[in-house]
DNA sequence: TTATGTAGATACCAATCGGTATCTTGCAGT
DNA sequence: ACTGCAAGATACCGATTGGTATCTACATAA
């Protein structure tokens, strides 16, 4: 049996997982080949090159957690909810992720930090999406009188997902899911007392 | 010339800067002999495998971290000096680093977050330091009245670490020292407003 | 039923990986 | 001045890296 569109997506998916735990350049194709059981030649005809396999796979990771996302916020219809449910999402990652190896942004980010590779450009984007997401519920909620007149909604986003990232980090650093349900309990709080009218 | 103990310094030093920035398994041992100038052989001398050379440059960076962070928060005599000394180091991550490539601690954490390397345990450990120094400093402020009685401290030292190393993500990834000030001058606020008496 | 293009397997490439064995050379103690 | 050891250079090891050229075989269109 041949079927080239699911041999790429086979393939994509264990990539995917594999940059997402081991790491994108410790990543070798032969572990995607072995994880697949197909061979170099049909990974080569699928993609013409490692990196292309790694842009698509990061594309693939933030595509789902995106369209996951907008779901969730969608379903709300006030700030609060949907601010709370983008909070929810977060702590899945540690407890029921929905892809292995923590968030794929913190993760590029990290190990592309100091280079020119291409994945440093679309982690840029993901941050740039994600950060623009918040500013619009909050946005949203300043012109339905959810949300004090008087808060920067760029800040309020900035820590938010500084404050979430870091939360995942120390999750993930020490296998428990302690610290990012102690950082979404505060950030609950925070959007609570300081943000919401 | 030949000084072993300059030797072994020097490619402890360059080693260091590569991991810190390249990262660890992505690093080579020819990366560290050509920028070094060594060779193979006087490294293998000095070090007995590439993982105790990671391993010792780890620990150097976090040495370094620590004794300065030790030093600030020991020149200061009050909780909210302490805590503001310790914010104002992170800041210097991005803008006026010690080490260059960013935090070593939260390098180390995602880059083996789902793995059994040594060096993960090294970084729990690390980690375990950073929040018992400023769980120290909370329960000190208490007992001099400085910082509200009913405060927990573990949850503070949680949320603090979690934003700051948040944010240094975020400043590398966008190669600016904007959302790591953000972060730190926002932290102040909260220190003050909701920890301090 | 047969021809054709492509999916995928196999076998190879030079370069590099971490590590080691060997050799030379410079420095310290006598 | 000479000896001995250790610092460091050189040359090599098998395994693995990303990538390619070639070949086989299956599925589809005629």
């Amino acid at each position: 049996m041949r079927q080239p569109i699911i041999t790429k997506e086979n393939v994509l998916t264990e990539a995917t997982k594999l940059f997402n735990t081991k790491g994108y350049k410790t990543t070798s194709i032969s572990d995607i080949t072995s994880a697949t059981g197909y061979t170099k030649g049909a990974l080569y005809r699928h993609f013409e090159s490692k990196e292309a396999l790694e842009i698509e796979a990061f594309e693939k990771m933030m595509g789902t957690i995106f369209t996951i996302m907008s779901n969730k916020i969608s379903a709300e219809n006030n700030a609060k909810d949907k601010l709370f449910s983008l909070l929810d999402m977060f702590q899945n990652y540690i407890s029921n992720p929905y892809i292995k190896g923590g968030c794929p942004l913190l993760n590029v980010a990290i190990e592309m930090d100091d280079t020119n590779d291409p994945l440093k450009k679309k982690a840029q984007e993901a941050l740039s999406i994600l950060k623009n997401s918040i500013i619009t519920i909050i946005e949203n909620g300043k012109k339905y009188k959810q949300v004090k007149p008087t808060v920067n909604e760029g800040l309020i986003a900035t820590i938010v997902i500084a404050t979430l990232e870091g939360g995942i980090m120390m999750s993930k650093l020490q296998n428990n899911n302690k610290d990012i349900s102690v950082v979404v309990a505060h950030l609950k709080n925070w959007v609570k007392d300081d943000i919401l009218t």
